[in-house]
DNA sequence: TAGTTGTTGTCAGC
DNA sequence: GCTGACAACAACTA
């Protein structure tokens, strides 16, 4: 029994599981005899975050899912979803049942977070925050890089290294029993209607039944606190389509299963793992787990480590950092420290001093010169639409129908699954910024965020900075093909057949090219390759490819030159003032190539 | 100052 | 399946 009368609030953020989680021990450790885990959802949050359906199913399984994990431990708990923000609601349950403790996980400080802390403080509350989310603890991680951005492995490494000798903290077990919950019933809380929830403007809109939104009670609709329903929040439950599964015990299932395979592990080289593999992919699929707390980085790092060691001490042949499976955490870790040096700003742009400023596309409206060229029908779009043409390559790279089947077979992959394997992401990403069509990193970025169920910001922003060569990576003239490097993986075509059906007859000759392929043929295979993308009369219709990529190709590449000559970054004065473009207009074209002379 | 390295390019030619 | 040319950035080392 629970010698204190403690109160301990546990608010549930980023770390929707039990095993170690060092927040949910230190909570537990102070031995109190009630115990509230909840989980508060802001309604805003429902429309205002870009978040496709996929990504919100995947959120409530691991929201049931340890809801399970908590009743398995004690009949009468649950996890408890509070329907009303943060800083309103937490301050009134402290009121409410007198709680003197609260505990929290999370790495990265946010204006919210920080409002809340001072919320508790405020109102007497102790607060325990313990970091939970990383391998290294990001603001320290940059601190040791001398408290700048870290932009290598190698600045990673050597700072990790001036933690604690470059290792993690061991993971900690899950507890073995769980105190009582309040007796909510007596806590006269009503399921009060929400006022003041503003569900326009709606982010999901295009996902919604209907316009009319419950989520709008605190208790939620069964006067429970229950883990929301699809339905609750709007989404319809027939525009999921993805086959990964949330929640912890799904995670740790996963990690066993690839832990397992010591062979795999022990020879995991990221560069080497096919961006074509389906059924089974190539790599863990963990990345979506990391990202809702429903596995811990630790316990990867940790088992992993377990087999690596074995196979050394055994003499076997064993990958190491960047390529192995702990340099893909270092990597995460990365980002998240790159993201805690820069601030806020890291997301843009627009007053980022890392990221390198690119005369791109369909640039976001804060870095458009004074707005001038803001298309008024296009208003309500967050970016300037300074090229009709960029503005539908967008768009028809976004709904996987450029013409170029291993760009749309990776499109569609994305929409229907919510991840795609990381070199898939390069080669989409390349080819919409720098090796294409010279779009925006930042338009992409909102993409992935919306359909990625593993969107993780740090590494989301990162990973297209690293891909536009704006920031983490420069060699912009290494230039993924979107025929060649689908071919050098999979040369029969598995892929694009399985997500571009409509090419699935077609010979692999013509897989990534389906262009080129004579008329007779087309017709033979069942899909004729037209400019007329809504032409329905001859039957199957697959785009022709909407530009030539070889000459755009080389655009981009003397457009990058001139952008690092001109070496402007997103926080210096032309660019914060909107001033900038003047400097790309100076020289009017890039400088031409001289090596034709030779 | 020159040379090397950087998780993950392409293409021709053998 | 390998090699080198291609064209050529930035950080780091010697």
């Amino acid at each position: 029994m629970p010698s204190s009368s403690k109160v301990v609030l546990y608010w549930h953020r980023t770390d929707l599981r039990l095993h170690d989680s060092p927040a949910l021990h230190a909570a537990l450790a102070l031995n109190p005899s009630t115990f509230i885990p909840v989980w508060t959802w802001d309604p805003h949050y429902v429309y205002r975050s870009r978040v496709g359906p996929n990504r919100w199913r995947f959120l409530l399984e691991c929201q049931s899912d340890l809801s399970k994990s908590y009743k398995k431990l004690n009949a009468k708990q649950k996890l408890w979803v509070v329907r009303e923000a943060p800083q309103t609601v937490l301050p009134k349950l402290w009121e409410a049942w007198g709680g003197n403790a609260f505990s929290d996980t999370d790495s990265y400080a946010r204006a919210r977070d920080e409002e809340v802390l001072q919320l508790a403080e405020k109102a007497g509350v102790e607060v325990i925050v313990k970091m939970g989310r990383n391998l290294f603890d990001p603001d320290e991680l940059a601190a040791k890089n001398g408290g700048k951005a870290t932009m290598s492995m190698s600045q990673v490494e050597k700072a990790a290294e001036k933690i604690n000798s470059g290792q993690p903290e061991k993971p900690l077990d899950a507890p073995q029993s769980i105190p009582d919950p309040w007796d909510w019933e007596k806590m006269k809380l009503d399921n009060i209607k929400q006022d003041g929830v503003e569900a326009e403007p709606d982010l999901n809109a295009d996902h919604r039944t209907s316009k009319d939104k419950q989520y709008t009670a605190i208790m939620g609709p069964k006067n429970d606190f229950g883990v929301p329903t699809l339905e609750e929040i709007g989404i319809q439950a027939s525009t999921v389509t993805t086959p990964h599964r949330g929640g912890e015990t799904e995670a740790l299932k996963l990690l066993s299963t690839s832990i397992k395979n010591e062979e795999y592990i022990g020879h995991f080289e990221k560069p080497k793992t096919s961006p074509a593999d389906f059924e089974p992919q190539s790599t863990t699929l963990l990345s979506p787990h990391h990202h809702f707390g429903t596995l811990s980085v630790r316990k990867v790092w940790w088992d992993v480590q377990e087999v690596l060691q074995k196979r050394k001490a055994e003499k076997k042949p064993t990958s190491s950092i960047p390529t192995n499976l702990p340099g893909q955490l270092l990597f995460r870790d990365m980002y998240f420290a790159a993201q805690a040096a820069v601030g806020p700003a890291f997301s843009t742009t627009y007053g980022n001093p890392v990221v390198r400023l690119v005369d791109w596309h369909l640039q976001s409206k804060n870095l458009a010169d004074g707005g001038s060229d803001v298309d008024t029908e296009t208003g309500d779009r967050d970016y300037s639409v300074d090229s009709a043409d960029a503005e539908e390559w967008f768009i028809r790279w976004k709904e996987g129908r450029t013409g170029f089947p291993w760009i749309d077979a990776l499109m569609r992959q994305l929409r229907q699954e919510g991840w795609i394997h990381h070199l898939g992401r390069h080669s989409v990403a390349c080819f919409l910024t720098r090796g294409g069509c010279y779009v925006s990193w930042e338009r992409g970025a909102e993409v992935f965020e919306e359909l990625l169920i593993d969107h993780e910001t740090a590494c989301n922003i990162g990973n297209w900075m690293w891909l536009s060569c704006t920031a983490f990576f420069s060699q912009f003239y290494r230039c993924y093909s979107p025929i060649a490097f689908g071919k050098k993986w999979d040369p029969e075509g598995h892929f694009v057949r399985k997500y571009c059906p409509e090419l699935a007859q077609f010979d692999k000759k013509f897989i990534y090219e389906p262009w080129k392929a004579p008329i007779a043929d087309q017709k033979k295979w069942g899909c004729r390759v037209t400019g007329d993308r809504t032409g329905s009369s001859e039957g199957q219709t697959y785009p022709k490819p909407m530009f030539d990529f070889d000459q755009r190709r080389q655009i981009c590449l003397d457009s990058m030159k001139n952008a690092y000559d001109v070496g402007l970054h997103g926080a210096d004065e032309e660019v914060m003032t909107g001033s900038w473009r003047e400097k790309f207009d100076v020289d009017e074209k890039p400088p031409k190539r001289q090596k034709t002379e030779k």
